[in-house]
DNA sequence: AGCTATTTATAATG
DNA sequence: TCATTATAAATAGCT
């Protein structure tokens, strides 16, 4: 799709690199709008660049789609979704060739589920031990997200100083808490914030 | 990108429709891959049929994916992530379509995972337990405050958007938890917080 | 960031 | 369905 056809392997320069990922993901994400119009499907894409940077697409948005993903017995299932076809192409990123890697899928599945699982108890054993705020995780994604998405539309001066804070972690842990907020003692906290958000702003 | 340019809605036959989504979410798939494998980075996707069936592509793996998004305060950010922005674009879009079956090259490969409604379950159980103890505290506040005061700052086009997207509310409800997080393994955050608020403000 | 020359994806068709 | 092919779209190499 371009000047020249291009090997299908980790581009050298560094900085071509990033252009070609910058175009790739815009490309990616416009993509996935389409097939979301196009078909009414549900879309979410979450990427991270080589420096670890996250993206992510999302219809109706990336919560949603995760959620539902992780959490299915929450949402009503069709008769497909029931019909146990759920179609799945986890590779292994290795700077091997796509075709190459498509044909080793096969086998690299194998090892792959494996530290699936593994990770997942890992995970799980977090849960039990309860000193994480497991409820957090599940609500800091959209709450930052947003966060985010306005910050964003800052001027660079406020831009990176909010980013900055953004970053330390803190909005993220603090918005975790949303979740169990909103079942617990949030009532009152509720007006509370109400009355505060809409004479601030 | 065939025949005929088609316009960028639903298509209408069901039948077509059901034809397009298979071979773009192929091709959604396959620019996924390439993505990955050009720059080496981490790409996941889920997608929901009309119907309700999943489909997903990860590289490494979704979970690891999902995981890194949700959870990633389990994971070590990059310089860049503390710097960057977090790129998004979530689409508002709900469309409905008859339950059909999404059968593809992927197909072949399919493997079906079973654990993941049980990994639902665990979370769900975590964040029941996690609604205990919650509470408001005034550090939260003075958070809040000080965010605030820097978004006041901005520009009343930028604010407007804020407002629209309720972070006035949103991060009320955040800073608000404070103090049930400090419980935990948050307490760290407490003193990092309050350094990088009064540096930034 | 813009601009083409090409490659690639895919809508319509067989 | 599955393969073919005429076109639309994406994008690699440059500036």
């Amino acid at each position: 799709m371009g000047r020249r056809k291009i090997e299908m392997e980790m581009v050298k320069d560094s900085s071509c690199r990033q252009v070609t990922f910058s175009k790739r993901r815009t490309g990616l994400f416009k993509k996935a709008n389409e097939l979301a119009t196009l078909c009414g499907a549900e879309v979410g894409i979450l990427v991270f660049s080589p420096g670890g940077k996250p993206f992510s697409f999302g219809n109706p948005n990336v919560r949603y789609i995760t959620d539902r993903f992780l959490r299915p017995h929450l949402y009503k299932q069709t008769a497909n979704f029931r019909s146990n076809k759920h179609c799945r192409d986890d590779s292994s990123f290795s700077g091997v060739g796509a075709a190459e890697r498509m044909n080793q899928l096969h086998d690299s599945r194998v090892k792959q589920l494996g530290d699936e699982k593994l990770r997942g108890e890992a995970i799980d054993e977090e849960i039990a031990k309860g000193n994480k705020g497991i409820g957090i995780d599940e609500m800091g994604f959209e709450e930052l997200e947003k966060l985010k998405e306005g910050l964003e539309e800052l001027g660079e001066k406020v831009k990176e100083r909010v980013v900055e804070m953004e970053a330390s972690s803190t909005l993220l842990m603090l918005s975790n808490n949303n979740k169990s907020l909103m079942t617990g003692c949030v009532k009152k906290r509720s007006a509370r914030v109400r009355a505060v958000a809409k004479k601030s702003y």
